[in-house]
DNA sequence: CCAAAAGTGTTCCAATTACACCCATGA
DNA sequence: TCATGGGTGTAATTGGAACACTTTTGG
């Protein structure tokens, strides 16, 4: 018979490592993983995921993950990549990946970012734990690989899309949308030029509004313009198609 | 069950509409189409493909897939995207898209580019025939949709990386490669400051020689350097992992 | 008034564009 | 020698990087 399929998820959210309530800290990538409680690498952290059920979407799949892991929904969810090389268990062994097949696994894999606020209130499961991004430590399967990419990938489109505003909440200053910037592009960013760049694209929107409550001039308040998607998929985004 | 999975390929030649042997004429991209002969879309033309096989890997079914139905190579091989939606047949009835397996198909599809001078002898084997790429009828299942995204995929690639290199031979004039840009863009560029962006690169290597028998100054003839890849993929280039 | 970040202005440099012009070959 | 594309030179424009400077708040 055929390979079976499983979908796993990358989630990422960002943390200030600083205490909660302070709006300030140095922020990092988070993402959570779950504990193995079987063989093959029983007791190793693994990316969540499981078998796609007989009437669900891929798409789909990787949202009742994420829920399923954090309680949470995802912000922004794209798919990543189809890992399927028959020897990717590491093992010569036949393995299983999702608990419940056996044999060879194809693993549609999705990433997703969800908000800062709502990362701070997620549900921590039993086996469940959030690792930094950067300092994971070995992971079942080629799971390492996964993440690695996964990151790069973020990394090279939060230069060219609108994906950092998914880490924020709906309305936000530019001074926090340069600091998801600066924390996932890992570098100091100009503020002044910054602002010239984003207002550039022409999709702010001036809410009006500023944030009160700081020790020096008070931020103006953005919004994104909802109408246009996050990052551009073309054909895939136009059409009604995930 | 699980849904059975499918590797599909879309194939794209570059071909010149003149007639054989003639250097001229406008190019324009092309891919192979094979006719169903089963229901659903009984007749219709769909993307090659097949189902995995058992011990295979989803570049080598994609590779696989290609010398059957055209006997050729590719010379650049990249995955598109894993189709999964449970409606995707668009059809309510349950279908088979592999000519073997029935009910729900999820179907990982790569996308290859292969050589000029190779696609004119391509082997036309029974049900296959080549088509303009702009100029599809209705196709099987979403592969209308699916065509559509890998010729996005290949226009947004062709700018920032050195695959259009993959439609020409080993060694070829900078007009050559221009004119595979215009025609993969579909716009006419600059001959001056197209030699001197992809000078800046880095990436030609000045054979020596140069293209004799035109009747004006003979082009010198280039080559690539092969120890770079031809498109940056990150953590998954640098593995062993495809 | 002072510190601190918001926001604006200006200069410098690199890359892209447009286009003029010379070069080398076949007919 | 002429037509044709190969190849080089150069000025104009654009966009980004660097950084000085003004503004507005809390303390």
């Amino acid at each position: 018979m055929n390979a079976s399929l499983a979908v796993s998820t990358v989630i990422f959210a960002l943390r200030s490592s600083g205490r909660f309530g302070g709006d300030e800290g140095e922020r990092a990538l988070w993402l959570p993983l779950v504990r193995r409680i079987r063989e093959p690498y029983d007791g190793m952290w693994a990316l969540p995921g499981g078998p796609l059920g007989d009437d669900e979407g891929l798409a789909e799949s990787a949202t009742a993950t994420l829920e399923r892991t954090t309680g949470l929904a995802p912000r922004y969810l794209e798919q990543l990549y189809a890992f399927g090389d028959p020897h990717r268990s590491g093992d010569t062994a036949p393995g299983e990946e999702t608990g419940r097949a056996v044999g060879r696994v194809v693993s549609v894999v999705y990433w997703a970012l969800v908000g800062e606020e709502e990362a701070r209130a997620a549900r921590v499961g039993q086996n469940v734990r959030w690792f930094r991004a950067e300092e994971l430590p070995r992971l079942a399967f080629d799971h390492n690989l996964i993440v690695e990419y996964a990151l790069w990938r973020l990394r090279n489109k939060v230069e060219y899309s609108r994906i950092a505003s998914a880490f924020l909440g709906d309305t936000f200053t530019l001074a926090q949308l340069r600091e998801v910037h600066e924390a996932v592009r890992g570098q100091v960013l100009d503020p002044a030029n910054f602002r010239r760049q984003v207002e550039a694209t022409g999709a702010l929107v001036d809410t009006g509004e500023v944030l009160t409550g700081v020790r020096h001039r008070p931020p103006r308040l953005y919004r994104y313009n909802t109408t246009v998607d996050l990052a551009d998929q073309g054909p895939l985004g136009r059409a009604a198609q995930q």
